[in-house]
DNA sequence: TGATTTACGTAGAACGGTGCACGAAACGGG
DNA sequence: CCCGTTTCGTGCACCGTTCTACGTAAATCA
């Protein structure tokens, strides 16, 4: 085993030894606990400094707090992630806590893995984005470690938190845009869900739709295109769609993730945006503000999203145990794509 | 504290209890070490699969391994870093390992942190993805814990193994081609840089841009544009260089992170790509490759980088010492922009 | 001044595993 | 049948912290 110097790592004791007091202090000083005089703390400190002392904290784990919070990201892929990623890390960091990250690439039973291993390493909270994993597997382990999901819809999860774009009215306002530029085949690009799936975005987002179409009086012209999870690439599909006969000329797409790449298709097809076909995306993520794609999009505020995720993180953490269920309106971003 | 239901966590000794057997007997079986019958093994593993034990990883570390690795990303933004990721996690994931993200901020004291962290978290080994840390620095560390870095040359390094792109060569082949078009006035975009981070890889391709404008009798034109680390956004500087009266007709960019917004203001300008202006980057991320970017790109096969990254992680927790530097040849992926 | 309270510091038992050293049982050769 | 080897399984001392319980000296009060 190549583990370097280990037989000389610098612990709780050394400092202790050095500094000429017990262990137990020295923890005291770590922690700022009540009861050390300014002496000691000055003298443990010292110490500290000159070894270059740093707390193990598998060991710290093993009884109190790591201060080390978990982030289950859906995939490392979506532009979309990092905005939420760096809300979550803006409140943490100044609270001191150290963040982890756990990549799930969309896959239930590799996220369950990841969550497990988050416990298994003590972390002190864990906030989920994104999701795959169904409520009731959820719920066993938010009674493990107390967490917080970001963009998967539960309202009446008892054991967690839940902060999302208000879904439905994206897609609203997605449509209304589209019906107020006077179209009205206004066709969606979702996800395919199962039931076991109700909970994430596409699927209220596509219940936003038919929604609103039916409040329009659109009902009969609503019509749901399916990309699906296993597509990979996702290319060959949304050709198909552009090509078909009966094409829509205007998309209200359930994430800029598939609304990007239809966009250049439809550029390599000729069609023209908005001419020929409107479009609108959500997420706004980077990639849709480039002046070359311009894509209009729902912004959901990932930023914020994040913000509010690691405030509840941090409270539930501090003890609260009803749960908060929290929605963030989202808002139009129009671009030349509309 | 909402810790949940930590006071029937079951452990080892659940397990040992369950199966009439010893905890000794228990740790073997999970570790599958030498010295358990057929029956015993049969026994306890009955017992872990009825009650769902996991070991926890935090108290493993503190005598074992954790079986977890840390990957260490220069920032969570940068869409190249995904295929990295995806090339580590391919090879680690078969061997059992687990990975954990940290994520830099492109923050030398923020990386280091995240370093110590993971070495405190008792991770068996560490690939630090385009680290901004300085070469001694890094080398104090790697003491500490197997390390393999990517993107960053340090090709004299005993400590740690070193993963990269041939970024000289990959530099000459974007110019070569930018010069087979007939191109002479070329320019590159460089981030800017200090001697403590020549080791990174914009000054790398940078020399080897330089390297190859003489080779080609075109030194006295070779010019270098510079971006700061500090210009958040980018935007106006690059729009600065763009509407300069001696605007270069054609430019290699280190990175298609800048090429991109690059090739976005140049449109707005009304500069047409590529006849009024051409464009290389580098990485071939994968919004160069959408149709409407289209820009030519240098890949460094990030998935093959990864690969070869864990791989070399795995030899290296095995026990080798001896250094290994690999290069990996790049390749001109030709697009509309040349 | 003696009795309490308060502040400080320490000992030692956790925490949940690992892995060494050891003893008992099974095996096998002469 | 005896004795040296293996093979199994166990007891126990760690690993590096936290935290409760407790002892002691100083400070406060009556």
């Amino acid at each position: 085993m190549a583990d370097g110097d280990s037989e000389n790592r610098v612990t709780i004791r050394t400092v202790a030894a050095d500094a000429g007091v017990s262990v137990a202090a020295v923890s005291k000083v770590m922690r700022n606990a009540y009861g050390v005089s300014e002496a000691l703390r000055l003298r443990v400190e010292a110490s500290i400094e000159k070894l270059g002392y740093r707390p193990s904290i598998a060991a710290r784990g093993m009884r109190g707090q790591t201060f080390t919070l978990g982030v289950l990201l859906v995939d490392i892929d979506n532009p979309f992630l990092p905005s939420v990623y760096h809300g979550i890390e803006e409140v943490t960091e100044t609270k001191g806590y150290k963040l982890m990250v756990g990549v799930g690439k969309a896959h239930e039973r590799r996220e369950a893995q990841l969550i497990e291993q988050m416990i298994d390493n003590r972390m002190d909270g864990l906030i989920m984005v994104a999701s795959h994993i169904p409520g009731p597997v959820m719920d066993r382990y938010a009674r493990q470690i107390p967490t917080v999901v970001v963009g998967h819809h539960e309202p009446l999860a008892e054991s967690f938190d839940t902060v999302n774009s208000d879904d439905r009215t994206g897609a609203q306002m997605a449509v209304r845009a589209l019906y107020a530029k006077g179209h009205r085949d206004i066709a969606m690009l979702a996800m395919e869900w199962d039931p076991r799936y109700e909970a994430d975005v596409s699927p209220q987002r596509e219940q936003g739709y038919l929604a609103v179409m039916k409040e329009l009086g659109l009902a009969d012209r609503a019509r749901v295109l399916r990309v699906l999870q296993s597509d990979q690439p996702r290319e060959d599909r949304l050709r198909a769609y552009l090509t078909a006969p009966d094409r829509p000329r205007a998309i209200f797409c359930w994430s800029d993730l598939d609304a990007v790449p239809l966009r250049n298709i439809a550029w390599q097809l000729g069609i023209r945006v908005p001419e020929d076909l409107a479009l609108v995306g959500y997420d706004n993520n980077p990639v849709a503000s480039l002046p070359l794609i311009d894509l209009a999009s729902i912004d959901q505020d990932g930023h914020r999203m994040g913000r509010v995720a690691a405030e509840a993180l941090l409270t539930r953490i501090g003890g609260r145990s009803v749960a908060e269920h929290i929605l963030i309106e989202p808002r139009l971003i129009p671009r030349r794509s509309l």
